[in-house]
Parts: C-alpha cells; structure tokens; sequence
DNA sequence: AGCCGCGGGTGACTTAAGTCACTGCCTGGG
DNA sequence: CCCAGGCAGTGACTTAAGTCACCCGCGGCT
C-alpha cells in the first residue's frame, strides 16, 4: 500500500500543513519558493544538539525521531514526527541552538524553512503564530508526560503503555487479542522508554510469561488488556 | 529590603513585563482594565492540573512552584516563576486542560488574563505571538533539561546540579567557600529534583562527609566546587 | 510546663535498574 | 555457501533507589 512513489511539490506540501492554512494561494507559493525540500536516509542526522538554529522542518513522508544522548551512549527519545508535523519550531524564536538532536527514522523527506521566512510569516499572519503555539503546546504536554513517567513509574510501567499505545494506535483486532508488529529494535523500544536494551528483553518476555502478551518473531499479540490496564493502576 | 509594601496597579505591571513590550500606551490600558489581580498566600493552589484552562497568569510577586503529583503522592517540580514570569501561557493557545498544577511557594500576587483577551492581543500585535513563543521556547529547553537529567542520571548527581545552580544563583562568598542557606525543606528540594526526602537527606550528609560541603543549621558552604563538578563529569 | 507536629536523620531492608559477559540466531554481502 | 555483524536472550552480579520504622529536636500552642 505504499504508493507514494513520487515527491510531492514544495507548494502542495505547505498547502496540506496545518500549520499554513490560513495563508492564501499566492502567499504559499512565495513561501514555497524559498524553501527547499531536503532527502535524508535511514538513520541519518537532519540536526544535532547544540548546532546554531538555521530555521525549522516539515516532514513530508518517512518519519523524524528527536532525542538525546547522554555521555555514555544512552539516548532518551522526546518526540517521533510524521508526515505533516513541524520539527524544531522552538529554537527558531528563542534564538538558541537545537536542545536536541534529530535522525530520519527511515527514507524521509523534509522541507526546510528558514528562520527568517517563518518570523516574516508570523508577523504577517497572526493566525500562523497561534496555531504554532498550539503545536507547541501538545509538544509541551508530551513531554511534560515523559517527566512524569520517568519521575513516577517504573520500566515496567513505561513498556506496559508503550504496548497500550502501540496496540491502540497500529493494532488490529484478532481472535486472541489486540495484534500488531514491533517495527523498532529493543534498542530503540529502551531509547524510547527510557532504559536499556536488556531491561526491555527481560520485561518482555515477564510480560508473556505472566500471559497478558504474546510474542512470535515481530509480531506481539495483547491476550490482557485490562490485566495490563489494572497494573498500570495497580503500582502504589 | 523588602520594601515592594504596596502592590502595583495592573497598568503599571503590564508595562513592565516584558511579553507585552510591544503595546502601546491605550493597548496597555484596555488590556489592565480586563485582567484582575489575585492574591494567594503561601501553599495555596492558582490551579489543578486536569482543571480546563481559563487564562493565563503573570507572577506580579512571590513565587509560583508547577508541579506534577503521582498516585502515591510523590511530586515532581516542573518549573518555578518569580516576578514577571508567565504561568501556563501555552494551555491557552491548544484549548485542553492545565497539563500541571501550580501553587504559591509564599505570599504571591499574580495578574490573570483570560483566554480570549490573549489571543484578541495576538491576533492584533503579532510582536507578542512571537514574544510568547521565546518565552516558551525557554521553558521546553527547561522541560528537555529535566527529562536529561531523569533519564541519565542520579540523585547524587541531580543534587549536586542543585547545589551548584544554587550557589551561583544566591551565594555570596565566604572565606571557605561559597555560602548560601537552604530555604526549601529537604520534601521541597526532593520534589525538585526527583526523588524522595530521604535520599536528598542521604545524599547531603554523604557529600559532607566527603568534604565536599559543609552544613550548619540552613546554611551550605560550597567547600569544594570544582570537586563537585569533577563528580558530575565523572559519571560513566 | 507539657505536648503536639513538622522537619530532619538513620538503620535495615527490598527491589528495581543497570552492567557485564557470553551465547545463539538470523540475515545480507561477498 | 559461509561468515560477519547486528539483534536478541539470559545468568550473575552490583548498586542506586525507594520503603518502613523509628528516633530526635525544636517551635508553637494551649
């Protein structure tokens, strides 16, 4: 079902932004003439901590993750970005470096506008400032989310939702449970959760061994959603 | 030196806070006679996370804590404003409910600005949207410090970071080291930095213990600052 | 004076989290 | 076809984190 074969151009793209909807047709066109789409492969870096703020990312297809890295190698996951979303907003209006870095998931294209066209664009167009700082503000609760997670639960706990999430989102339903397969490596899962590769292996396999999931090769079936519900709950 | 006896009119305060530089003088009065000051005193909650987000709150003086609570009571700090500061800006522009709770640190006055006045004002003076998005983009650099820190370190490591930040924010130097006092309870201080009031007092005695600080009473000399900073580095 | 009650200190313990090392599997490239 | 390299599973261990219980001391209150 992947039939995306071609690049959409930069106009179409800034049309279909949510971002851009208030602007009319001539104002998106000289918006998409000064900003470029930009291909990145599997893994590669769009941007790393600390670098200057050049300006901000539309992703257009593949997927863009945002994280961390600390100093001995374990990376903390913030935000996954998909078609549509806006990667690195922030920086461009408080003048510092990126807080974090970005890699393409898998085969992306990005478009880039610059720091200047998006300020010119805000003080033209209110409308484009607040719905920036909508976007801003379901980022802001995602990871206000994360503290609480890390500050409050355990890895248990984290991987447990991770599942619900998963299941809730990309999950079909079949005869023994809610069904879906796990795209990401266990060194991804841990990034994302916020541990280690082993602690995620050993939870996993805790969680088919007290059946509330079953697993067989990438494919993770969910026998007990509530049983896994109550024990989210259940940790006091 | 306290001598702020009398609290500001609500003009005199819009005009000094920096997010509303770019009113003009009857822009500024329209918007003072909309918004009312609240008093709270010390303790007393300004919000619940949960509650839907009326407006947004400027610190006029004392201290705003915001704040996550866990099931089993523990807390988390999320950030702490003083004068001039703004409090949940960002509910306001994505329509959902408070993402935290926020409660006075002592005897706090703070101006209130409801909903819709904000975002009338942004859609007039797109300078303030812009303003608005800098003022946050500071607080999700804040945000991603936190989650760094959850995720890749520990409370000796946490507490440390505190101590210094601290002592450069509040300390005067004394002839041994860099002094400042203690004005949180070691509860306050746990819920800052992400753990329990027993390891916070764990981990300071252990610090004094090795020479590192000294403590008498509410008071804390910095005895040893570029140890402390070797330990932070250290961490492998 | 007596007695709360809060904030603080600490010993003893449990358990989660992380580390290290090694094994095995599967897959894609030469 | 075979082998290297990435991914995964797991045992054994260390240590950080948190929990529980109890004690102390001080300040305010009646």
């Amino acid at each position: 079902c992947r039939m995306q074969e071609r690049t959409p151009s930069p106009g179409n793209i800034l049309k279909a932004t949510p971002l851009f909807a208030a602007l009319d047709e001539p104002e998106v066109n000289s918006l998409a003439g000064r900003c470029g789409i930009r291909p990145y492969s599997q893994g590669e870096i769009l941007f790393s901590e600390g670098e200057p703020c050049q300006g901000m990312y539309i992703v257009v297809s593949g997927r863009v993750r945002i994280f961390k890295t600390s100093a001995n190698g374990r990376e903390q996951v913030l935000a996954m970005e998909g078609p549509g979303a806006s990667v690195a907003e922030l920086p461009v209006f408080d003048g510092g470096s990126y807080p974090a870095s970005a890699s393409a998931l898998e085969k992306t294209e990005v478009l880039f506008v610059s720091r200047a066209d998006l300020r010119a664009i805000c003080l033209e167009k209110p409308e484009v400032s607040l719905k920036l700082l909508q976007v801003v503000g379901a980022r802001l609760r995602r990871l206000v989310g994360i503290i609480e997670e890390l500050s409050f639960t355990t890895v248990r706990h984290r991987l447990i939702s991770w599942l619900l999430r998963q299941a809730s989102a990309e999950g079909r339903s079949g005869e023994r449970g809610t069904v879906f397969s796990l795209n990401a490596s266990h060194q991804e899962l841990a990034a994302e959760i916020g541990t280690v590769r082993e602690l995620v292996s050993r939870n996993l396999a805790r969680l088919q061994a007290q059946s509330f999931i079953e697993m067989s090769g990438r494919q993770i079936t969910i026998l007990d959603r509530e049983g896994l519900e109550a024990d989210l709950a259940s940790i006091v």
